[in-house]
DNA sequence: AGCATCACCTGGCTGC
DNA sequence: TGCAGCCAGGTGATGC
């Protein structure tokens, strides 16, 4: 499911493909996937416009315009973006609900078999270009760095446990469930300890672990699991997965002690993590 | 305020 | 083989 890893790779693709080329036909089929405005005013603000910049805060993605206004995508768990050079030669797969032509004769296409992926523009715009609503964000530890003091004032006062603070957009932005665990396993701490409970070791073991993980994740094009779901633009898969030390190996052996990889419940939620090894 | 829980949605997998 | 039931999981609403 796109996590921070991946949605830089799709920005990154975004960059090389849609900036600076002009929106010239919008098509929206699905839906679902234009729910904060209507499909028609989406088009009408997205069509004749030129893509300026390919920016992302955590999952989301933000292309400002030269309208003054930002398109912003969220690939939510089965949303994929597509660029088609041969858009004449190449029929849409199924559960195709956008469609933008560009000026280069080439297509950008929202693929979403779960529909629960997202278009909108906004005209709420920061100074920096993004999204107002952006604010509510914690920081994104790849587009704006994350030390061990940052990270023990956004965990300040709270009981949660680990993982549930890790997936909280508002404490850290981008870490889903797949990422949560391994950096839970990279820093030996307990997806299920409480964050109040942490040292002060703990917590920079935690800080190094969210930037390596992440930015090997980022180096490897991200996770595409057995699903294939996930591909970057140009419908390459990611191969981090070949890294995973738990998530999806329960009863595997954990790389670090060899002893059967866990599936734990806490709360309603489920991680994957070493017992001998996380505390 | 902080935290836990649930609804949303549908393709694909499991188990009978 | 068919099918019911469940799971995936990020986000936002709700309730405590």
């Amino acid at each position: 499911m796109p996590e921070l890893p991946e949605v830089e790779t799709v920005r990154r693709g975004l960059e090389a493909a849609v900036v600076g080329r002009r929106l010239t036909a919008v098509r929206v089929t699905g839906r679902r996937t234009v729910r904060r405005q209507s499909p028609g005013e989406l088009v009408a603000r997205l069509e004749g416009r030129l893509v300026e910049r390919a920016d992302r805060r955590g999952k989301y993605l933000a292309l400002p315009l030269d309208s003054g206004e930002v398109l912003v995508v969220h690939l939510r768990m089965s949303g994929q973006l597509l660029h088609v050079l041969e858009p004449d030669r190449v029929a849409p797969v199924a559960h195709t609900h956008v469609v933008a032509a560009l000026d280069d004769g080439t297509e950008l296409r929202f693929v979403d078999p779960r529909t629960f992926g997202e278009w909108y523009v906004t005209d709420e715009v920061r100074p920096d270009g993004l999204p107002e609503e952006f604010d509510r964000f914690g920081p994104d530890p790849v587009a704006e760095g994350l030390g061990v003091a940052r990270l023990r004032r956004q965990l300040a006062g709270r009981t949660m446990p680990l993982k549930a603070a890790l997936t909280d957009q508002r404490i850290v932005a981008g870490i889903g469930s797949i990422y949560a665990d391994e950096i839970c396993h990279l820093a030996r701490v307990a997806p299920d300890r409480r964050v109040s409970t942490l040292s002060a070791a703990e917590e920079r073991a935690l800080a190094r672990a969210i930037d390596s993980v992440l930015a090997e994740a980022v180096r490897l094009g991200g996770s595409t699991l057995s699903d294939a779901r996930y591909v970057n633009l140009t419908g390459e898969l990611g191969t981090y997965q070949s890294r995973h030390g738990v998530y999806g190996r329960a009863g595997e052996p954990c790389f670090a002690c060899g002893r059967p990889v866990e599936r734990i419940h806490f709360g309603a939620r489920v991680a994957y993590c070493c017992r001998h090894c996380q505390h």
